[in-house]
DNA sequence: CGTCAACATATTGTCTGATAAAACATATAA
DNA sequence: TTATATGTTTTATCAGACAATATGTTGACG
């Protein structure tokens, strides 16, 4: 009532536009408390911090973005929930050596795509993807109950007839994160954030030609029909075919960005 | 100071002893926002509160446990990092749905795995490791560094010195681990808590034979053998080998567990 | 000179109370 | 009936206080 005066009028005074924080990159509708966390956890990702680095104390953080404690607490426990933080009293909050990251987290992954070595992570999703996903729809197509058979076939089919590439790429992640429902084991369905991180990332990196989203999409309907066919052995070599098609491109990019900066 | 009074008599009054809380079991050393989320996150996944449903208001768990508000919602906060959770004014805290939650996290499969359909619980992860550990162990023999194979090839010596079944499994655990991060892929590593909490639950349900375990030994040391000789091919076999070994200690102890019970 | 205990100190942990913001429900007016 | 206004409930956020806990420091004593 007396102190808060100065802070709102910090925070909503007269024309204050697109300048609520200091820094505090806050997009439509997050929380302080969200902002916070995706502020500390990105430069955690990132590397400002190394591991074993005590992080500066809470009232300083507090002092930073002009918020109040609780919200920076609020932060800090949800990347102790993440696995980036752990925090004593009197010694502070310290980085988690990288093992114990929960790198398969929504947020660490969004996190991770955004630190500079941005190739190399999507190198190793790709990869990640060869030993995955063969496997998974090998068990789709024994397992897939009729329901779920439809949603892959829906998937499959709004690849083929979406019109704008981002529409494609969402299709695409419904495609493979239904395979990985209906291979009928439940761990497997977290990995779907990979999926998603990964076909993101080649979203930003390549403009497809025609001649390659047609034949994607035929891999794809190969990978469908195996799957209809309840066929293990050929689902898996139809996946393995798509996703070696997926390295091509990567490889392609990767070939014409290095042409596009010499 | 006035209202606190009667709290802290509650708490820390005359001879209370082992009696800190109403329910909350809080082990040693873990902080009170830490139990609160361990309770509320083991109902959660326990099933006591099914997807969509708003669990109750922060006053009211703050009654219950008899703690803070700012308790309650640090760990509110916690279990909202980890996808079970989340949380709007007005509406409340309503459980996201199953395929949100982190389930490879290291807390949520620990709750995971003190729910009531716990064998279940266990087929799921060993069926897991069918899919990733074969894989891992191949690329493993390829890429592997010396120290890496120092670190493999000491776990799996433990295992065969190892003089109760509580330091074999550590041991065993270690093994397996290091083939992981001998891999060379980051996102395999988070993996290891599954193998990790597998492999407790096989403790807990099998009292192995002498030549169960010379068995087990031998086959752990032919993983070794094939990584330290570079083999991906032999080393994903004797892999594949190991786990259908592990598939009959399973079977064979929900057997005598059916046979216990009748 | 070294070792151990007492004490100071910095930082997180926790509680309390107050106010703001948001979403939903209800009532009122056109 | 629809649209607007108002109220209510809950989380969101802030502020300030005190407790608990490691760590560092100092001093006494062998």
């Amino acid at each position: 009532m007396t102190l808060n005066k100065e802070q709102n009028q910090v925070r909503t005074g007269t024309e204050s536009r697109t300048e609520p924080l200091p820094q505090l990159s806050r997009f439509a509708g997050s929380s302080v408390h969200a902002a916070i966390a995706n502020e500390i956890g990105l430069r955690i990702v990132r590397g400002d911090y190394p591991p074993g680095t005590v992080l500066p104390n809470e009232a300083k953080w507090s002092e930073t973005f002009n918020v109040g404690r609780s919200a920076v607490r609020e932060a800090i426990k949800m990347l102790m929930a993440k696995g980036l933080l752990s925090s004593r009293p009197k010694v502070g909050s310290r980085v988690e050596p990288r093992e114990r990251w929960n790198l398969l987290d929504r947020d660490v992954l969004s996190w991770y795509a955004m630190s500079p070595d941005r190739e190399k992570f999507l190198a190793t999703v790709q990869e990640f993807r060869h030993i995955v996903e063969p496997e998974a729809a090998a068990l789709a197509a024994a397992r897939r109950t009729d329901e779920q058979m439809d949603e892959i076939s829906r998937a499959c089919h709004d690849m083929g007839t979406a019109t704008t590439l981002r529409a494609r790429t969402a299709a695409d992640t419904r495609f493979h994160m239904a395979i990985l429902r209906a291979a009928g084991n439940d761990l497997l369905v977290p990995l779907g954030v990979l999926i998603e991180s990964g076909l993101e990332s080649l979203f930003v990196y390549v403009t497809r030609e025609v001649n390659d989203l047609r034949h994607a999409q035929q891999l794809h309907e190969e990978i469908e029909r195996q799957i209809r066919l309840q066929k293990p052995d050929r689902a898996r070599a139809a996946v393995t075919k798509l996703l070696a098609n997926t390295d091509e491109i990567i490889v392609g990019a990767g070939r014409s960005a290095v042409a596009a900066s010499e």
